[in-house]
RNA sequence: GCGGGCGUGGCGGAAUGGUAGACGCGCAGGAUUUAGGAUCCUGUGGGCUAAGCCCGUGGAGGUUCGAGUCCUCUCGCCCGCACCA
């Protein structure tokens, strides 16, 4: 007689009609309803989408549809970041085109997000391979370029041989290509930058206001890598030549000067190599470089050694005291940082400790401790970077200084400037942000290059500059773009004389896509604008942001820059895209990451057919809690069968007759009770926890002797909406209501039902549980005292003797202490 | 080394400083059944001289009437950064 549970026959058929009738579209302007923005970072479309997939979009499709029914108007887009590397490889391995591979996978995962019955608004479908979509990065670029933010020079950069592309600083992941895993080589290439480091403070200072995890705000605060000191400048002069030049360092302890016993160049540094030019030292100094640049490989895998250096034909000049100390070349310098160069105080670092105690270089305290026993520069095991009182430190003797709080530094600093020996300076680790790819699969950097104009960029009613449709996808000339290949695309003439010239070939970094396309959401078809502002005024900033730890720098950096920049221009007017951000856990299955590569994959497409997408979602949302990882047994998803699904048949069976009678007082208690409890789990993203509730609440159902009364069934249904959307409206359905239940309100509950009348008081004597006692919820502190004190059992602990103190804490407790 | 996080049953995991183990998986026993990997009921941290008591949240201290939760130290695991002067 009863129907058995068959997701089946019903998920499919209602996720077209919510489509058909437009249910989880939004307009262009919120109107009345306070405006929500919930987004996940778009996913790259390597194919279909699998459990890992399935939690992400869950969570957030679950929170999306909660905050719709409290009564927000929900902005849920997605998308696709479809430009970048799996496209050509996918499309080399197989002989297709990257762009019939990536659209037909978008396809594939589209229909998926369909049959998982996610609340997107699928009108508002962005897909940056497209050059509707690409053509605003290059108008974007062009705005860069207009303001001087984008930029080209020649410099060393990694190259990652296998997949024959140039890595940014941020793919380098433990110094390996983050792709492939191959060890990347060292050239000279002129390429495309965007001056990110003009923001440096500003993405900074504005983390502030950000409910991101501290460890993702740590992570981008080092990146960026801000750090007060000062620019002092030493005079360099080589052995057998007069000439004197200034040599700028920067150091963060300007205080400890007068310490400086040696000068350290990066083994790189130019500057190195021409003191030794022409002299014996030359050929063993190539080799002392050669060496390191290999070590320096070496280094990034993990493997590090004893820093590296070699004495070099030349003095420096310390312009505090004039004295001469000796210049070095050493690997432990960089010569990306500062100036690649440093003065050495051995007393107060500890790497300039080590080498100097490895070459024999004289070491001078000039901070004593305040305690304990003074430093002995003869007898010392390690640098003291710490706080003290300056010595042999010239006018700044018996100066207390403290690296933490800056005191006595900065009244060095100004002692410096005033002396034209130094200044403040303010030195960042963040480079400018390398965009140039030589691939194909990108959005075509629209420059055109001419031998009379220079650079010339494309005018804007020539974008966009469309990518063309070529078989080359990879370059047989390394280092250079495949699109070089093409002689229709490069050959074109000059916008400002028409004289012959050439497109620039590369590609720009697919993370320049994603770093607007939440702003296009909000105005996804226009063909005069990138956006348009009063349309992402209406939604932006993105209030919930549900994404992977991965981004913790690179994505999450490069898109906070540009919506900096887009405020500078006017376009925008916020200065943050993502209020808050959740990083979910990531799914796992038998200890191993999920890849589509290697075939070690759950498909959500598997576990939708066997099981029903209410209980792959219920299942991936209960299992864990959101923000922690989840492992599937070696066996694979079997148990999302004997959890999920069977719970789910359960509640069919329970909730499939209801009656219209009045929902008995004890169940209605339960339901105001769970309601309240189920409403606080979801405003803390506690979905695993709002789970275990709605099936208490289910346990309850099944006690009672006749069918659930349908107020109470119909409230259940609608916690379980944003979970399970299907099950939840089919039921509502068959109760012969009209409109769908993802459009009704979410339940209220009664604070005075939600608490309970009869509570369970626990009795301790000693802190240990010895009794409990049912008692109503409004008992007072003296009752709870006589009640507990009149136990039985309390008196046989208590042995006659006289409690010392008794402690109640209504209606729960109740402690004696003896 | 530095920064962030985490250690609770056989498993996934619950616990505003107040009954440790909610909810579920698994397991055990039972009921029912046109026998199925269905459904329903009961039990399920460990130990003991077992209607009771003792021990239990990686370990050692501390604060408190009371600690998984707060503090100090320590061990183990995961993630991020890694010579940034």
């Amino acid at each position: 007689m009863a129907e058995t549970y068959d997701p089946q026959s019903f998920e499919q058929p209602w996720a077209e009609r919510w489509e058909r009738d437009g249910v989880f579209r939004v307009p262009d302007d919120p109107g009345d309803k306070p405006k929500r923005f919930v987004m996940e970072m778009f996913p790259y479309p390597s194919g279909d989408l699998h459990m890992g997939h399935v939690e992400n979009y869950s969570i957030a499709d679950a929170m999306a549809r909660y905050w719709r029914m409290k009564g927000n108007a929900v902005m849920h887009p997605m998308g696709y970041d479809a430009f970048g590397l799996p496209a050509e490889n996918a499309a080399i391995k197989r002989g297709v085109h990257p762009r019939e591979w990536t659209l037909s996978n978008i396809a594939k995962m589209r229909s998926s997000f369909m049959r998982l019955g996610y609340s997107y608004d699928w009108e508002r479908e962005v897909i940056s391979c497209l050059p509707d979509y690409y053509r605003w990065n290059q108008w974007i670029f062009l705005q860069m370029y207009k303001r001087g933010l984008a930029y080209r020079k020649t410099s060393p950069v990694n190259w990652c041989p296998v997949d024959k592309t140039v890595l940014a600083k941020e793919q380098l992941s433990t110094g390996v290509c983050w792709r492939c895993g191959s060890v990347p080589e060292v050239r000279d290439l002129t390429q495309w930058f965007l001056k990110i480091t003009d923001y440096s403070d500003r993405l900074l200072d504005d983390m502030e206001g950000l409910q991101w995890s501290d460890s993702i705000l740590t992570q981008q605060r080092n990146w960026i890598g801000r750090s007060y000191g000062a620019e002092v400048v030493f005079k360099l002069k080589r052995e057998g030549n007069d000439e004197v030049i200034d040599f700028p360092v920067f150091t963060t302890r300007p205080d400890t000067l007068w310490g400086a016993t040696f000068f350290v160049l990066a083994a790189e540094h130019p500057a190195a190599a021409e003191m030794v030019a022409g002299t014996e030292m030359e050929e063993p100094f190539k080799e002392f470089v050669d060496g390191v640049r290999r070590q320096s490989e070496i280094d990034r895998l993990g493997a590090k050694g004893a820093s590296q250096g070699m004495r070099l034909p030349a003095v420096a000049i310390n312009p505090v005291n004039g004295e001469k100390i000796s210049v070095w070349a050493a690997d432990y310098v960089l010569m990306g940082y500062g100036t690649g160069a440093i003065m050495a105080v051995p007393a107060h670092d500890q790497r300039d400790f080590e080498f100097a105690r490895r070459n024999d270089i004289p070491i001078r305290v000039v901070v004593q401790p305040e305690d304990g026993p003074p430093l002995d520069e003869a007898t010392m095991t390690q640098a003291a970077p710490g706080t003290g009182i300056l010595v042999d430190s010239g006018p700044f003797t018996g100066t207390r200084v403290d690296p933490q709080t800056q005191e006595g530094i900065t009244d060095v600093i100004a002692w410096l400037d005033e002396q034209g020996k130094g200044k403040r300076q303010v030195n960042y680790r963040q480079r400018d942000w390398l965009v140039s790819r030589q691939r194909y699969w990108g959005t075509p950097i629209p420059i055109i290059y001419c031998e009379t104009c220079g650079e010339v960029p494309v005018p804007d009613e020539d974008l966009p500059v469309l990518l063309p449709s070529q078989a080359d996808y990879t370059s047989t000339e390394e280092a250079v773009s495949p699109l070089a290949n093409n002689p229709d695309f490069v050959n074109v003439a000059c916008p400002q004389c028409g004289a012959p010239g050439r497109r620039e070939t590369d590609t720009l970094d697919t993370f320049f896509d994603s770093s607007w396309y939440f702003l296009r959401y909000c105005d996804p078809k226009n063909e005069s604008m990138a956006f348009d502002p009063a349309k992402v005024a209406a939604w932006n900033p993105v209030d919930n942001y549900f994404g992977g730890v991965e981004h913790a720098v690179m994505h999450l950096i490069y898109a906070r820059f540009f919506i900096k920049f887009f405020q500078d221009m006017g376009l925008v007017n916020f200065s943050e895209p993502f209020l808050s951000l959740f990083n979910q856990g990531h799914v796992s299955w038998a200890g191993r990451e999920m890849s589509k590569s290697t075939g070690h994959v759950i498909e959500a497409g598997a576990v939708v057919d066997a099981f029903g997408a209410d209980a792959a979602r219920t299942f991936i949302l209960f299992s864990s809690p959101p923000a922690a990882d989840y492992d599937f047994p070696e066996d694979g998803y079997g148990e999302i069968g004997r959890v999920a699904h069977s719970w789910l048949s359960r509640v069919w069976r329970i909730l499939q007759e209801v009656s219209d009678e009045p929902v008995p007082d004890a169940l209605n208690r339960q339901v105001h009770r769970l309601v309240k409890a189920i409403t606080q789990d979801f405003e803390e993203f506690g979905l695993n926890t709002a789970i275990a509730k709605m099936m208490e609440l289910v346990n309850h159902f099944s006690k009672l002797d006749g069918p659930v009364p349908r107020e109470a069934a119909e409230t259940f249904l609608r916690l379980l909406a944003p979970i399970a959307p299907f099950v939840s409206e089919e039921l509502w359905h068959r109760y012969g209501n009209e409109s769908s239940i993802h459009q009704e309100q979410w339940p209220s509950y009664d604070e005075k039902l939600a608490k309970q009348e009869q509570v369970t008081m626990v009795v301790q004597v000693n802190g240990k549980v010895r009794d409990r006692i049912e008692v109503s919820a409004e008992v007072s502190k003296e009752q709870m005292q006589d009640l507990a004190l009149s136990s039985e059992r309390v008196q046989a602990h208590l042995n006659g003797g006289e409690p010392k103190k008794v402690i109640a804490v209504p209606p729960k407790l109740v402690n004696i202490v003896l």
